[in-house]
DNA sequence: GTACGTTATATTTTTGTAAGAATAACTAAT
DNA sequence: ATTAGTTATTCTTACAAAAATATAACGTAC
């Protein structure tokens, strides 16, 4: 049996994502949708998460493009530059995508030491 | 509001993997491991399902290490060249997993009714 | 002892994705 | 008019991941 090369114990990672033809909702635009909200500027929310601007615009465009609706309210110009604030649907859209991450991810804990915990033991390893 | 780019209704994907430090275990290795539990060979494994032999090297010592158990018993030489099987740690993995998978996408299914279904309602969209 | 078909492993090449750069457009204030 | 700071959009460049390639080793049969 190979040494373990990590102290870390097993642990389960679980994705959601949305998909029509192709994917256009997941992680990555969640946390950039949470922090537009925080900041009401996509420029200053790529800067929080380390996204450049073009990868966020694209995103976001493709998401809007596949769930039917617009995802933000954008001003251009003005004192401050313009801005941008999530539409109402982005908002719920947001909220229900954490609470069903959540949902999942206790779930997800659940079945995980259900099944695998045979993988701790130190028995049944060839 | 912008016109759907699809015909496809949204649905959602749930990626199940493990880690412990770094990716070890996803649907990746499992095909793999399915494949080649079929065919008793790694190289036909990989031309089924279009993996290069190198990449399912790589992920299977990867998953070896970092699970602490070998995953295959391989012999090289002999009359047909040699060939790999499934260690009993690996049939029990393979067949945990896919159990758990199962487990998880019909409660996400549930999920995503209950979050998502006011979606394709074409009210409340901006 | 040569051939065959595989595993085992490292190295090189290709490719797909993200980042970066460049540019235009917008609008309120000065 | 000019400035400022943003959104909007396209194009080019860089990088990381995957594929492809190369090579060695293995063991049975002929």
């Amino acid at each position: 049996m190979p040494d373990s090369k990590s102290n870390v114990k097993l642990h389960p990672k679980l994705t959601l994502q949305f998909f029509t033809n192709e994917k256009c909702f997941g992680p990555g635009v969640a946390i950039l949708l949470e922090k537009i909200k925080e900041n009401n500027s996509i420029r200053k929310a790529c800067a929080q998460i380390g996204m450049s601007y073009s990868k966020a615009w694209t995103i976001i465009k493709r998401a809007e493009a596949n769930l039917g609706f617009k995802l933000l309210e954008s001003k251009t110009g003005g004192v401050d530059g313009g801005g941008a604030t999530l539409t109402k649907s982005a908002q719920r859209l947001l909220s229900e995508f954490r609470m069903c991450e959540k949902e999942l991810n206790d779930f997800c804990d659940v079945k995980f030491s259900e099944h695998f915990s045979w993988i701790d033991d130190n028995a049944n390893k060839e």
